[in-house]
DNA sequence: ATTTGCTCAGCTC
DNA sequence: GAGCTGAGCAAAT
């Protein structure tokens, strides 16, 4: 698979997290048949900022893993004024948006 | 709650 | 091709 491609389904993909809820980097990394690392690379690589809502993002454990603009100081506060709930720095399990039940669900 | 070890794409040399 | 670096994760402590 095209490593281009891979990138696009992935930005489209956050495009189905609801405002308000967050998706692990784990997730994605399932769903599409890479590594969470890789993940991560194409976050940090995004070419529209903010447009694209990498920002509800985060890590298996809830933790803001990192932000391109401002770090996980701005994300955080992003998140927060979506209305996400956090625990401390990381973000609440209800919050947690379950993807992959949404794809295969019909 | 923290620390430790493993992993893997990408960048550098 | 070898070695280092992280927008990661999970297990052990």
């Amino acid at each position: 698979m095209d490593r281009r491609v891979l990138k696009e389904i992935t930005y489209i993909l956050l495009q189905l997290i609801p405002p308000g809820r967050v998706v692990s980097y784990k997730e994605l990394a399932e769903i599409i048949g890479v590594s969470p690392r890789l993940i991560g690379r194409f976050m940090a690589e995004n070419e529209k900022p903010i447009i694209i809502p990498c920002h509800r993002v985060v890590g298996s454990d809830g933790g803001l893993r990192g932000y391109s603009l401002g770090g996980v100081g701005f994300k955080k506060k992003l998140l927060l004024l979506e209305g996400v709930g956090f625990k401390g720095d990381k973000v609440r399990r209800e919050y947690f948006f379950d993807l992959k039940k949404l794809l295969l669900d019909p």
